[in-house]
DNA sequence: TAGCTGAGTTCGAAAATCGAACGCAAGGGA
DNA sequence: TCCCTTGCGTTCGATTTTCGAACTCAGCTA
């Protein structure tokens, strides 16, 4: 099976990670939940090739990760690229690799950027829980079923 | 900056982000998490080639998300790869993914396995929270503070 | 001695990425 | 009107990755 059939797995799992584990798409990501929206700003904070940036926006866009929407700027109609409701549910999973990073990749605290939560200016952090009694929950927690 | 610089960024976030974001290496972490550990079988199950799984098994050793562990069968020594708690932490991830999944890219609920709470059998979602007030959190509750 | 098996390594072909140049449409200024 | 600039791509030849099939090697087993 080649890379590509993951993205049409029938696993909730491999197609996300198939989708995500393009080269690019998780750096671009983290970029558009940074505010940039524009295709000559990608290119310029990311130094990516111009026809990998228009393939993976394009994919992005047709997964409906992202849209494109008009603007005006010099009296001029332009478009920009921005998150759908389902792009902006990609949210815990950035979080959840910047939580990671943060316990296991950051040796001396550095950060480009901090976040903080609006109402109460506490910290930002991704965790797993049961559905059901809200317990947090790691891997060993979890029994896996395969189905079938 | 080429994509490998990212990697050494000062950001929590852009680190993680470049070395899960090669190809194959989320993939490769999702057989991980549901249970498989040698060399042969990811070639299996996956279809990647031999020496791309190589290098991503070398990568992920290198970076301490995987051990390499000695075990005996018929007699012979052999080595399984096995995850370390730096690897282990990285379940958020994956279920943030899978979460993701679920919500946008199920359409008939298909799932190859399932998941639940050994204690009380519920299911398992990711989710993002505030460290002080302990709210549930999305993009639009977090103030995003650029460093210096 | 020969064969099998798990775990890679090697290597030529194919695909993805790179960088630099080109295209193009919509202003703005002369 | 003509030329220049800007934002957003597209094209193309060179480089890097990935692919797939064959090869290697060590430790059993027959």
């Amino acid at each position: 099976m080649p890379y590509s059939n993951f993205a049409s797995m029938p696993c909730t799992l491999s197609r996300p990670a198939a989708l995500l584990g393009e080269r690019w798409t998780l750096l671009l990501l983290r970029q558009i939940f940074l505010g940039t929206r524009r295709f000559e700003d990608f290119q310029a904070t990311m130094d990516i090739s111009r026809s990998v940036l228009t393939d993976r926006l394009n994919v992005l866009l047709q997964e409906n990760v992202l849209k494109r929407v008009p603007y005006h700027e010099d009296g001029r109609t332009r478009h920009e690229y921005r998150l759908t409701e389902k792009g902006r549910d990609l949210y815990p999973v950035l979080m959840a690799l910047r939580t990671w990073g943060e316990k296991w990749m950051a040796p001396d605290e550095e950060e480009s950027f901090h976040l903080h939560h609006r109402d109460c200016g506490g910290g930002v952090r991704a965790k797993v829980e049961c559905t059901e009694c809200a317990a947090e929950l790691t891997a060993r927690d979890v029994q896996v079923t395969a189905r079938q």
